[in-house]
DNA sequence: TACCATTAGTTAGCGTTGCTAACTAATATC
DNA sequence: GATATTAGTTAGCAACGCTAACTAATGGTA
């Protein structure tokens, strides 16, 4: 095989992966509407799950820009699923803290989406998971490893290794 | 290994699968401002690649409603990448025709897109893209296998909820 | 201390893309 | 021929993205 044509096939499988994962992100979102949050608030919401964040920081985290997420966290102090808290060093900075409900409404809809995409791979044998795990591993490892927009990152002791 | 713990694991790997999938197309869409069509319509054209497609056709492919298609389509044609054509038979409905111009937009954002997919591919070994290969054939076949459309509707974090 | 640059966030205003409700026009049915 | 259905459009609203321009607080420095 020539490099022409490993050149060829890889860009076919780019292509594919790439249709795969809109795809799946379809299917996986068809439930948000059910949790009562937008979607871009549930996002925002995932971030804060591990404490609170300044306004800066989340909007760096979710690639927003700094009006955007101000407008986005003002509308989610309103609707009652996050909380401004104002620094006590810097009168400048504004903390953001999701609220109980606002961890609840995310709860709801991460576990309606990653059920979703549960309910597909249980179809599958044990052997197709693995390789499904496998793929994941190379992916997270392509793209850095990057804390998640959405879902928490998991953690190291629970993530496979590479095999 | 028993059964609670093993579907304690699927349920991770499905987390981890979605988060895959959200960062690689978030990735993969950074270069859609370059082609001077917004991400919606390239989603259209891509539809619209196969031939023409009604009006309601369009809406259902892109999971939209009618009156929004209908806005993008007359968008389309004022900047020239579609046009609408009357049908003979039926004087209801308005057939929908990329243009040429349309066409490159739409290669020139897909090539964009999968290019920079195939540069993070290109960094791995064969085996790595032999396990990325079975991995897609997996979640193909998990959704349905239906023919991939390449571009879409945009993921979760900016669709707005639908009711 | 006074001044000025930097940093964090907000406000104002615009564009795009979703939606529903309500409409027109064409076709189909009884 | 009257009525129902279907296809698409128009009007108006909301959510989210942006940039530009602003305020307020902090930090450095002469």
């Amino acid at each position: 095989m020539n490099a022409r044509a490993t050149e060829g096939q890889t860009w076919r499988l780019a292509d594919r992966l790439h249709s795969a994962a809109i795809h799946l992100l379809r299917r996986a979102r068809r439930t948000d509407p059910l949790t009562g949050v937008s979607a871009a608030q549930l996002s925002a919401l995932s971030v804060l799950m591990s404490g609170p964040k300044t306004l800066g920081e989340l909007a760096t985290a979710e690639q927003v820009r700094a009006p955007t997420m101000s407008r986005l966290v003002s509308e989610m102090q309103r609707v009652g699923v996050a909380r401004k808290v104002a620094d006590r060093h810097d009168g400048r900075v504004v903390r953001v803290d999701a609220t109980p409900k606002g961890l609840r409404a995310l709860r709801r809809g991460r576990v309606m989406r990653i059920d979703a995409i549960e309910r597909l791979i249980a179809t599958r044998s044990a052997a197709d998971t693995r390789a499904l795990e496998l793929a994941v591993d190379l992916i997270e490892e392509m793209l850095g490893a990057r804390a998640a927009p959405w879902t928490a990152r998991r953690d190291a002791k629970t993530s496979s290794a590479r095999r």
